[in-house]
DNA sequence: CTGAAAGCGCTTACAG
DNA sequence: CTGAAAGCGCTTACAG
């Protein structure tokens, strides 16, 4: 690999006459323009992004730290960051921290030590003094779907509550009224708002959540399968179950079929997190579709807003309730008024 | 950010005993490795990898670069690659080509632009100059999934062809005579091998694929949706129809159920690459799956073993046909004795 | 055991 | 318009 000393050998130039030729500076003649970009071709040289990362003090590299690569709703996630950065002029590198806390830390770091010019991360839980004393030291940080406890960063997420809440009227809308959940880790903010909401929709139509109708989970699909076979065992089984996120339902729904149970007459299920394998399911599965897509594209450009010293806000984006038929037979026109396509409202400023 | 000139001045000592401490050389004595540390610790200090990448020339940093990050396989492969990169002390870039063959080349230029110590590709098409030149020039890179024509580069991928037939003859055998496909693209030799295999296997049982029959995809969903109404569309309508990826075969099944037909006794449909989703359809999806994980494993460990400096080998991991019962009554025993568990065998040497 | 110094490959004031 | 030189933050022979 050849280096810029080879280009000033070949061109007999400086280096300092190369570098501004490649820079697209002008203040070059012609002639040694020429010369340059003719040596330049002619050794195939490209600038080495390490050597001008450290005198110029930036990587053009942004950083993402996922919950979960297999989820999907990461995987799209990672997919607009990457669209949204590139088009910006930079890479990203991805971790993954497969929603355990000390791997995100070991990212974190990584990340932070090669010098990326800002951080996208969306906490595996709610607490990481890590992260804290990084942001304290003047790391460039923007969280993306949930937070960090006491951590002043721009937060870009979309809001599960209200769309929770209207997916316990649709249930009860329905005629259930043993209803369980099958919740994310309560020390992730999506996992506790989720189960919040839920319980708080339920308590509004004035109905109690019996014992063992609250199954905590990681948000992975084993423990989706799991709280579905312990839910099938219960006494007074729940006559439907809403899963917190797309791999707990996967797993929920490899559960019932493995028992031999029909949705949704022996048993509806929704889930947070929509999928195009839903609606190829029999009978299609009802869930919460976040705009996945535009919360990366959010997120990033907001880290590029900190990045460039502007204010960045944090944003609340919606979610919205798709109906299917998976929670019973749909009454027409039933849910129609509460839905709102990614209608966005701002959480501070 | 504190750098190791903070350091010395804290602990009175010279940069070089500070790097030493800190790569754990030893010949530091234990008073100044004290002051070290406690220096080290006060200030937070994390030596800048930008810098050490420069002074030692390596970044410890892979590349990858897949074909479309939206597709399960590369996903399921890219999480792969990440965990065996990270286990061996890498952290990797990802690109996305999103199947765009100059997307491809900008991202291997600004990967090997940052000098990332080797390079994961799955070309999106079968020739690249670009990545013939970069091979030319030193870079280490090794081809996963997909290759590229002369490159003498070890590859890790999957064969198709022999599950390929085994499922024509799946086909055949539940009495399947006009059989349609979905192809991948001709210019990556995934698409080519599945479309040889199949048309290959066909003229074994002595059948022809009339006009029509062989739809070109792009790999994606939206492809295999537009090819399977085109499909129906046809006065001489298939029987069966093979996807030759899991997109592809998404986008199928929307058309299928858009056009209110049921799967297998309208149409039967089968798909390269397996998801977890095949089973919770009904009916069950039939389908080739490849050992994704473990190819992106391979191929990272033929990668470090590239800038070890020893030899590596190209690997032909199988695949293997997963018979559900999407393409009807299944024939008890009837496949089972070719299908082996992901054995492996070599190209080279 | 310790430090002064060179050097990795660039960019960018500074001087001419 | 051009080049000599400093410097980004490290590591590593080299000398003592």
């Amino acid at each position: 690999l050849s280096a810029i000393a080879d280009v000033t050998r070949l061109a007999g130039v400086s280096t300092a006459t190369v570098s501004r030729v490649l820079s697209g500076l002008d203040g070059v003649s012609p002639r040694l323009r020429g010369r340059v970009l003719r040596s330049v071709d002619e050794l195939g040289y490209r600038p080495n992004a390490v050597a001008r990362s450290l005198r110029v003090g930036a990587t053009h590299t942004l950083g993402l730290v996922v919950c979960d690569v297999l989820n999907p709703f990461f995987t799209e996630l990672a997919r607009a960051v990457e669209d949204e950065a590139r088009e910006a002029g930079y890479a990203v590198i991805l971790g993954n921290a497969d929603e355990r806390p000390e791997r995100q830390d070991a990212y974190v770091e990584a990340l932070l030590d090669r010098r990326v010019d800002g951080l996208l991360i969306s906490p595996a839980v709610k607490t990481s003094p890590l992260i804290q004393t990084a942001v304290r030291r003047g790391a460039s940080i923007v969280c993306v779907d949930r937070t960090v406890e006491g951590l002043d960063v721009p937060t870009v997420r979309a809001d599960g509550s209200r769309s929770t809440a209207e997916l316990v009227d649709h249930l009860v809308g329905l005629g259930h009224r043993r209803i369980a959940t099958i919740a994310g880790p309560q020390a992730t903010i999506t996992g506790r708002e989720r189960l919040v909401a839920f319980l708080g929709a339920l308590a509004a139509h004035g109905l109690e959540v019996p014992e063992g109708h609250v199954e905590l989970g990681s948000f992975q699909q084993g423990s989706g399968h799991a709280a579905m076979r312990r839910l099938l065992t219960l006494p007074e089984r729940p006559t439907a179950v809403f899963a917190a996120d797309n791999l707990m339902a996967l797993g929920a729904l490899q559960a019932l079929r493995a028992a031999g149970l029909r949705v949704p007459d022996d048993m509806a299920l929704a889930s947070f997190d929509d999928s195009p394998w839903f609606e190829l399911i029999d009978p299609p599965i009802t869930a919460i579709a976040q705009p996945t897509a535009e919360l990366g594209r959010v997120a990033v450009r907001a880290l590029l807003d900190v990045l460039a010293g502007r204010h960045a806000r944090s944003r609340l984006l919606e979610s919205r309730l798709v109906v299917r038929a998976s929670c019973g037979e749909q009454v027409a026109g039933h849910v129609g008024a509460g839905v709102r396509a990614h209608a966005e409202q701002e959480l501070e400023d």
